[in-house]
DNA sequence: CCCTGATTCGC
DNA sequence: GCGAATCAGG
């Protein structure tokens, strides 16, 4: 897997926001969490609330701050021969990363637009797409679930990557509830742009959810799918 | 033990 | 540049 822009992109915005590099590797899939703090070093992000780092500077003149030592030259200059990955290994490919935690609030309810449905039932999964998405057979869209589950509220804390961005707490009659990205991920959001009068998203949106019916013959029937297409940003 | 980020260093 | 291995604190 290799840093593409988007990527890169994905790891500062969620590096800065807070999220662990295990949280980051998880959503870029594809890489480690050694990867990921890696790649944010070398790109100069650096060092946010770290345990191994109890460094505490001292204001302290009389104590000349004395660095410990060179570090260590050559802790192990013996070959490493294990070509185990002990990481992947514990670890082996998740093939169901938990659905985010966006908790539903209050009594509001969502009208219920392209918005999958969130946290039960999961679906039989066909693969798992790139961002870590999972992609789903088509008839296995819908599976009946109309008895609305007792929901919990959870205080779910949402994805620092989320800042600034129209969640589901956000929705309202008056912005659209477009979905951008896909649920689970830590960027999940809604499109938030001012709605077309009597239409739940903006005009934009509503081109791609209600599109007009062409005249027999070429027709691509991509219904506005909120699930298994290529993200659509 | 688990988690975390930092660092090193062979590739 | 990349990332596994390793280190080290919580």
């Amino acid at each position: 897997m290799s840093w593409t822009d988007e990527r890169i992109g994905t790891l500062k915005k969620m590096w800065e926001g807070g999220s662990t590099a295990s949280q980051i590797a998880e959503e870029l899939g594809g890489v480690s969490r050694n990867a990921v703090i890696g790649k944010a070093h070398r790109l100069g992000l650096k060092s946010r609330p770290s345990p191994v780092k109890a460094n505490d500077k001292k204001a302290d003149p009389k104590t000349p701050a004395p660095k410990p030592a060179a570090k260590k030259a050559a802790p192990k200059p013996a070959a490493r021969p294990a070509p185990v990955r002990p990481q992947a290994a514990k670890h082996p490919p998740r093939p169901v990363p938990p659905v985010a935690s966006h908790a539903t609030p209050e009594g509001k309810d969502i009208p219920s637009q392209p918005m999958p449905n969130p946290s039960n039932n999961l679906p039989k999964i066909v693969s798992v797409g790139p961002g870590g998405f999972l992609r789903q057979g088509p008839g296995d869209q819908q599976p009946p679930i109309p008895p609305a589950p007792p929901r919990r509220l959870v205080p779910a804390k949402p994805s620092p990557s989320i800042a600034g961005k129209t969640t589901l707490l956000d929705l309202n009659d008056k912005v659209c509830r477009w979905p951008m990205g896909h649920p689970g991920e830590p960027d999940f959001h809604f499109c938030g742009q001012d709605v077309n009068p009597g239409f739940p998203y903006c005009v934009e949106h509503c081109g791609r959810a209600f599109q007009a019916q062409l005249p027999r013959g070429s027709r691509r029937p991509p219904p506005p799918l909120p699930f298994g297409g290529p993200r659509v940003r």
